[in-house]
DNA sequence: GGGTTGATTAACCGAATGGTTGAGAAGGGC
DNA sequence: GCCCTTCTCAACCATTCGGTTAATCAACCC
């Protein structure tokens, strides 16, 4: 994994990390309040959050002993521009793209997994 | 790799697999052809295709000897789909959304690497 | 049929991944 | 100081991944 497109790409291909940032879009959360509703070890979480921490998709903090973690959804706007160069393809017609996005901005769906 | 999103963002984490899908963004090639372009083995590539093939980012056909491969857009729409949640936390103004993807549009970049 | 070209399959290899357990660092609360 | 909580680090393990080489299949050419 040596580029940053295939690290975010990378960081993003398992739904617990998917879902932890689906957590954090909601705000800031301890490492143990990510882990409580996963099935698995808090180390393994542990390890999810620094994968995401190194594609720079999260922050975190230093609280007493807490190690509370923000989302940064600034490296998202990379893979967008990237899979931009491919909306073309599956819209019939390339000026309907600014329509469809703008529809989906209407829904306001909350992000989730 | 369970899910279909996981599958997607997978195929999408390796810069061979997308430089070939920028390749076929300008149109059918030949496993060969797309092999030719690359310091690794034919069979390798082999590899990477059938990851594609079953993430449903290519479709294959068959000619003769040959096996012609064709990009399939639209599982990207799933991506983009995901990545739309979280927009609103790149951009200042939600409704500037459209703007931005207009820009984008207008600048008619050809997909590559 | 025999040879060549195009592509896949199989077996293997080293490194990375996603998980575990166990130990330990760092910071309150008393 | 002592204990408890929060979290990380280290070692280990099984599986997957990205690559290799060798063998094979399939279709064409002569």
């Amino acid at each position: 994994m040596v580029d940053r497109l295939s690290e975010l790409f990378g960081a993003l291909a398992d739904p617990t990390r998917r879902a932890i940032l689906a957590r954090l879009a909601e705000g800031e959360a301890t490492v143990n309040q990510l882990a409580e509703p996963f099935p698995i070890s808090l180390q393994a979480i542990s390890k999810h959050l620094k994968v995401l921490e190194r594609a720079g998709l999260i922050t975190r903090g230093k609280e007493a002993q807490w190690r509370p973690c923000r989302l940064d959804a600034g490296p998202l706007r990379e893979v967008a521009d990237w899979i931009a160069d491919y909306q073309r393809f599956w819209e019939q017609r390339y000026d309907r793209l600014g329509d469809y996005l703008h529809q989906l901005q209407r829904d306001e769906t909350k992000p989730e997994e």
